[in-house]
DNA sequence: ATAATCCGACCGTCCGACAATTATGCCCAA
DNA sequence: TTGGGCATAATTGTCGGACGGTCGGATTAT
């Protein structure tokens, strides 16, 4: 038997008023850069308590939505900064229970994809950028946190030098999940530091020569590597990623 | 010349509750679905004023680290609802103002993989799902959004029997963006309905059978298709997609 | 035992206040 | 006229207290 009413919905007034701001900033009425009103004025406006609006505030500021430079004392309407984005994302994807499996397959769809993009549209800087990030874990030898983070910086290069956006911040959360595990790899599997190296620098020759299909296949392959690795170390593909 | 010192990074209390508590969290101190303590309780803990541990509170559901179930009052740690995860890229991503390109080519990269592990790892429950999906397009031939979202729900449905969280999570972000340039299409394009459902007729077959790779290139051809019928629409690759 | 009732705890919101810091406008000097 | 410096106003972060309304749990009545 369906019932007669539906459960009514409550809003609070602090969600009404980030609700209300985050409409005016998505649809680009208030834009990047804007100052916002002070505490008091939206107090004022919205006919709320400025305690109210501070919580809405609070919102608004964790989705990335509000900020403010360093100094600064009143709030502006920023861009979501990426890495805050995909922070939230890996964050909630560890606390998920996600496998080392799942991510290594997303991985798997996302990075050759990049690679090739890469191929097709990197520029100089963006070359310049892997050569930093290859010199970075060259140099790294022994230093597991500098290695670890010198192969997420390779991969988020990579994002950059695709020139797409879109699958930059769908890869950037996979970058801090791999980080936990790849250092326990690297530290468990002593190849591996030269086979990522031989893999990065033929990536690189790939991109900088515009070689798409090259660049594709040898992220494959290093990507493919990483599940070697731990099936080397002896972890099971099943294990949950930890932040 | 390097300065000598670094500039000083102020925490507000109400951040420094609130990374406390997301610590807890984020290392299973505190569990999904334990109740936390009352906001005075934790101003009596921390020190501080309840106005400070509200405004922490916030933060920590914007990042649905924290909620309530419909009429409960004692607020609880839960884990991040995908969907309020992925609302929050995609509002990202459309500030950023990715072009329709972007998206294509991300989900051009994930779509397929998702579409054979679906083939590989359906249960008999995902393929009710899918049919449901394709069901529901079929029926609303004229009624553009009700299309729209049966679209959009077809991809949760392969993402979903894809058996991959993180897959899931990383496209469905793609799917809100999806939406309001496929209104637009499905509108302009009128053959496009029932190429749409040749290819989710076929998708579903494959993934019943559990032919992989069939899966794989009817998804391929299916979201190439939608770059087509954005040609055909007339409209450049590079319109930034709006929310 | 079950249902109706009651009371205390807690949340949402408001008011007012104060110190610390930033923004602003004014004045003076170059 | 313009630039710098200073006094003042404005704004934020935090605090204390308060109050109505709602939820949960204990109490009592059936």
């Amino acid at each position: 038997m369906n019932d007669l009413f539906e459960p009514v919905e409550v809003h609070p007034a602090y969600r009404q008023v980030a609700n209300a701001i985050e409409r005016k900033i998505v649809e680009r009425e208030l834009r990047a850069g804007d100052a916002l009103p002070s505490e008091t004025d939206l107090a004022r406006q919205f006919g709320v308590n400025r305690s109210t609006v501070r919580e809405a505030i609070r919102e608004l500021e964790t989705h990335g939505l509000l900020g403010r430079q360093r100094g600064e004392k009143r709030l502006r309407v920023t861009l979501p900064r990426p890495e805050q984005v995909s922070s939230g994302v890996s964050r909630a994807m560890a606390l998920h229970d996600v496998t080392f499996l799942d991510l290594w397959e997303t991985m798997m769809a996302l990075e050759p994809a990049a690679a090739e993009l890469a191929a097709q549209r990197r520029s100089d800087q963006d070359l310049a950028a892997l050569g930093a990030a290859g010199e970075k874990f060259s140099a790294a030898q022994a230093d597991t946190p500098a290695c670890v983070a010198a192969v997420v910086e390779f991969f988020a290069a990579v994002a950059v030098a695709s020139g797409n956006p879109v699958l930059a911040m769908s890869q950037a959360p996979l970058n801090e999940l791999l980080v936990p595990i790849l250092s326990h790899m690297v530290d468990a599997v002593p190849q591996s530091r030269a086979r990522i190296r031989t893999a990065q620098s033929a990536m690189i020759a790939a991109i900088r020569k515009r070689r798409r299909e090259e660049a594709r296949s040898w992220m494959e392959k290093h990507i493919r590597d990483f599940k070697r690795g731990y099936e080397i170390a002896g972890i099971p593909l099943q294990f949950s990623v930890r932040l």
